[in-house]
DNA sequence: CGTAACTTGTGAACGATTTCACAAGCACCA
DNA sequence: TGGTGCTTGTGAAATCGTTCACAAGTTACG
């Protein structure tokens, strides 16, 4: 299949809110202006975007809401649920794991590891949390695709080794260093201090 | 001043975060090849990154690396402290305000906001959470110049007028919609659902 | 002082992404 | 049925970002 773009598949995951926006208002057609004036981009990159993956508009028309809807959520691998661990059970963990959005849009939590002795074993969420220890051992019960990583700096490159031998392989690091992982692994980085320091770059340098 | 790209942003961010790990450990002078193997990016891409601002190294030796360090915080506006207002108090919020790289790096949190009066007037790690109807009114007072917007979805726009309208002209928006800000006003958006899409895509799309 | 080893800074080539522009398809209506 | 108005899908052009490749500067050393 041809490579696809980042920027494109987080645009579609902006059409796809957008979509079940329109949707909840009952409208039954779309065109790509409009779906391009709501997200901020043009008409040309909606229908480029979408013509990566077939032809799902009608000419003179428009989209089909419902349809195009059910297309991107197939595209974009939301047809099926994902089983996701959260390693760090910190303050930014337990932030995440009560975000209701998650297991409404299909990612549930199967488990929370963390490593200090206090809090293993302590409830969470109606499950436990687990001795980081076994991550490996519970990787064939627990089978999750997806790990959000939410260690501090220092152990994050160790902890993410682990989470690679016990079959992960996709990552969400907000760990605040650069991660090495195998090719066939994919790793996105959300980094708080990047964000901030490129706001301050923007503030600094206006013409 | 020329265009920078933000990518090139986001990877001088980067680089200003090894280069203070290199001066903690005592070295005096690094290669763009050093620099570039540690980002996962090319002695290239380093140079190139760098010649939009100036010419910093030297020929056959490489970089001073606290020149270098430096240069680079002047170039992200890193050389001053920035006035910082937490907007929603609830846990995305609470985990942000408590991260201590915030202040560390040189982002002050003057404030924080809520709507809800069961949270506001309640002690916040120093201070007290105001109501948000004092936006406006707190703006000379605080001076703030980037907000932390942390409200749910549906007021988020809303909010984001007001904070504009206090004169703030940077924004990170955890809130997951796209927000309209005038051309002037800087945001960024940190998307959690987008990310996991993203996630779910690759995992999906593998060849 | 001359040469070898190394590394920067930067035009030029390349590759990727976005925008343009228009033929072709569809619905509606007279 | 033919004409009008609208919108898609897509090559081609333009723009933007990355990589290449090399001249030129610097140090080390005999």
């Amino acid at each position: 299949m041809k490579r696809i773009a980042d920027s494109t598949v987080r645009r579609l995951s902006l059409y796809l809110r957008f979509l079940e926006e329109f949707e909840g208002r009952g409208l039954a057609t779309i065109s790509s202006d409009e779906l391009a004036s709501r997200g901020g981009t043009t008409s040309a990159q909606v229908r480029k975007d979408l013509s990566n993956f077939g032809s799902f508009g009608k000419r003179g028309l428009g989209y089909s809401v419902p349809e195009l809807r059910a297309r991107i959520r197939e595209i974009l691998g939301l047809g099926r649920n994902w089983r996701v661990i959260i390693v760090g059970a910190g303050k930014i963990g337990a932030a995440l794991a009560l975000y209701r959005g998650f297991s409404q849009r299909g990612f549930d939590v199967a488990a929370v590891y963390d490593s200090d002795p206090r809090k293993i074993g302590t409830p969470w969420d109606g499950t436990t949390v687990r001795d980081i220890a076994s991550l490996e051992r519970d990787a064939t019960e627990l089978r999750a695709e997806i790990a959000i990583l939410t260690v501090p700096a220092d152990q994050a490159q160790k902890v993410v080794d682990r989470i690679v031998a016990a079959g992960v392989r996709a990552i969400l690091n907000f760990a605040p260093v650069q991660l090495r992982v195998p090719a066939d692994v994919t790793i996105k980085t959300v980094n708080m201090a990047m964000e901030l320091e490129g706001l301050s770059f923007a503030l600094t340098n206006r013409e």
